[in-house]
DNA sequence: GCCAACGTTGGC
DNA sequence: GCCAACGTTGGC
């Protein structure tokens, strides 16, 4: 079982909207790195769930991965601002997770409080310029976080 | 609103 | 294939 983090902007998606669902196809990533990752999740996985470009930025609670490997519908979409022309629907080009709500932290670990934890090398999404919208978190890293987001 | 840090596009 | 220009992300 891994662990993985993935931003969302709350204006957008936010972990209330997953709770109220809750569980929803994580649409709309269009990043190769990213988009690798979703590929190397497996059923039982769990995901930190980010707000990005919001104040404050942080984790703020837990998914988990309930279905691997499903074909973003999105990408087939005209109407939807995810619509990838060049993507064929006999080899789509974005696949994604289905995920499930966990549960959402009594406390937001803040990006603040991420980047005097955790190092650049220990967390990707505490280091400077880091755009990625999805990425592993080492387990060492994961059992902290968790104790960080349940006091 | 600014701008650093990329990723993508398109001319050559 | 190179790389300048452009667009986007996302913290501040």
């Amino acid at each position: 079982m891994r662990y993985w983090l993935m931003k969302s902007e709350p204006d957008v998606y936010s972990i209330a909207d997953l709770e109220q669902t809750p569980e929803e196809i994580w649409d709309g990533v269009r990043n190769y790195q990213a988009r690798n990752f979703l590929r190397d999740m497996a059923v039982g996985d769990l995901a930190f769930f980010y707000h990005s470009n919001t104040k404050p930025p942080g984790i703020v609670g837990l998914m988990k991965i309930i279905e691997a490997d499903i074909v973003d519908p999105t990408q087939f979409d005209q109407a939807s601002q995810y619509y990838d022309p060049k993507s064929k629907p006999d080899d789509p080009r974005w696949r994604t997770v289905k995920v499930g709500y966990v549960e959402t932290f009594k406390e937001q670990i803040t990006l603040e409080t991420l980047k005097a934890t955790f190092g650049p090398e220990e967390l990707l999404v505490v280091k400077r310029g880091n755009r990625l919208s999805v990425m592993p978190v080492d387990d060492a890293v994961a059992v902290k976080l968790l104790e960080m987001g349940q006091p």
